[in-house]
DNA sequence: TCTCCACCGGAAAAGTTGGTGT
DNA sequence: ACACCAACTTTTCCGGTGGAGA
């Protein structure tokens, strides 16, 4: 017998489970496209157009709504002589500044060009928006720039001011900038300057999460697809759907679930995809993404969390932060590395309580010992270890904390949904 | 009800890194 | 070689907080 063997298989064609797959309808969203088609209508008529903004939680059809849209519109455009249309594509995902996104526009309108692409840092800001506008001027006609994820850049908002005005500023001629801004943040707006707030004339398309009858309606054609006849058990789809709705209300995470069951069938040889698989895939995808985030940590947060592990391999948590930040520092010297203030391992706590690594709570003695925080890991402490063992650095130290744990139910500690 | 502990966490300053242009 | 630029990270500084004990 072969050590592969081919699975028994479940997947018909797995495409439609991708992040990137492009649905040829969409559905649950008739009212939001409607808005949204308004919304662009006046750039066929050759009407002054608005900005328009997208809100909405992630995995709610902002990104993909939008590629609907402008395939529509390009095409459509495409049969009017007087329509010079173009559009540009940024996604800020890891742009934090307006600086950023111009720096990533400049670079993506010269994509098919033989200028060379500009260096993210250097340049004044306004350096860069001239070269952004020169671009647009090449152009020229109506110019859709989308910027996804927009919120990311916070309150470094300049280019949400300087784009809209680049006409009546005199930087552009024969070049209408329509900004469609898609944020995960609802209070993006609110957080914007008032410069900006008051003089981005947009309109706004609200995104709101799925619930799990849309979630279904959702699913189910990409699931038919997706797999054989027969291979799904009735119960999949639906409960894919309710665990997607009541974490966040995502396509994405419903979408995600559904494809890591059908792995977990495929991985096991059933020909089935049962309710169990869907249980386990869940508890698989939440296990991923704490052990990828202890993983992503910075070596001082790796020795922060290895601080931790340690009094957790003790037995003395919670722990206050003051005895911890002393267990830091011992564990910095030890490794010769450098040890940072105890202000910064409270960021590097915050940061893990976010990741859901660590537990905080908050105590009060009053005046005898005031306020403070008392921390503990949330994951197992063998989970910790696993990480800090495959990282050379920490692999001795790891060592030691294991050995010191001796007791196994020490290992299994920490809050645990691992 | 008032006080006061101990540190939380926001904000600004300072230091680093990796770049441009003259 | 030098001044300048922006992003990030870390340090410095310090006002604010909420409940036990007076």
């Amino acid at each position: 017998m072969g050590m592969f063997e081919r699975d028994q298989q479940v997947f018909a064609n797995a495409e439609p489970l991708d992040d990137s797959y492009e649905p040829e309808d969409i559905r649950e969203r008739d009212e939001e496209l409607e808005k949204y088609q308004r919304a662009l209508q006046p750039i066929i008529d050759n009407r002054p157009t608005s900005n328009i903004f997208l809100y909405g939680k992630t995995g709610t059809g902002k990104t993909v709504a939008t590629k609907f849209m402008l395939s529509h519109l390009e095409r459509d455009a495409a049969e009017y002589d007087d329509i010079d249309l173009s559009t540009v594509w940024v996604s800020c995902e890891n742009l934090s500044s307006s600086y950023q996104v111009a720096v990533a526009l400049v670079n993506t309108l010269r994509e098919n060009q033989t200028k060379e692409r500009i260096s993210t840092t250097g340049y004044s800001q306004q350096r860069v928006f001239d070269l952004l506008y020169e671009e647009l001027n090449a152009l020229g006609g109506t110019v859709i720039v989308v910027l996804d994820e927009i919120d990311n850049i916070g309150h470094s908002d300049e280019i949400l001011y300087g784009l809209p005005r680049a006409r009546s500023n005199g930087y552009v001629e024969d070049v209408r900038p329509v900004i469609i801004g898609i944020s995960n943040d609802f209070q993006f707006r609110e957080n914007l300057s008032p410069k900006v707030k008051d003089t981005l004339a947009e309109k706004e398309i609200l995104y709101p999460p799925y619930d799990a009858n849309q979630l279904r309606s959702i699913l189910e054609p990409r699931a038919e697809k997706a797999f054989y006849e027969g291979v799904l058990s009735g119960e999949v789809v639906p409960l894919c759907a309710a665990f997607a709705a009541q974490d966040t209300g995502s396509a994405r995470q419903a979408i995600r679930l559904l494809r890591e069951a059908g792995e977990l069938a495929q991985a096991e040889d059933a020909d089935t995809v049962t309710e169990e698989h869907v249980r386990d895939a869940q508890e698989e995808l939440e296990k991923n993404q704490l052990y990828e985030g202890m993983q992503e940590l910075t070596t001082q947060g790796h020795a922060v969390l290895c601080a931790l592990a340690y009094h957790q391999a003790l037995n003395e948590v919670p722990i206050r932060s003051r005895d911890l930040y002393e267990r830091y520092v011992n564990i910095c010297d030890r490794l010769d590395t450098d040890n940072v203030s105890e202000r910064r391992v409270r960021d590097h706590l915050s940061d893990m309580n976010m990741l859901g690594l660590i537990c905080v709570y908050e105590r009060n003695e009053g005046l005898s010992a005031g306020r403070y925080h008392e921390y503990e890991l949330d994951v197992p402490l063998n989970a910790v270890l696993d990480v800090l063992l495959s990282t050379n650095r920490f692999e001795e130290i790891a060592n030691i904390i294991q050995s010191t744990a001796t007791d196994n139910d020490l290992l299994q500690s920490g809050i645990s949904n691992y």
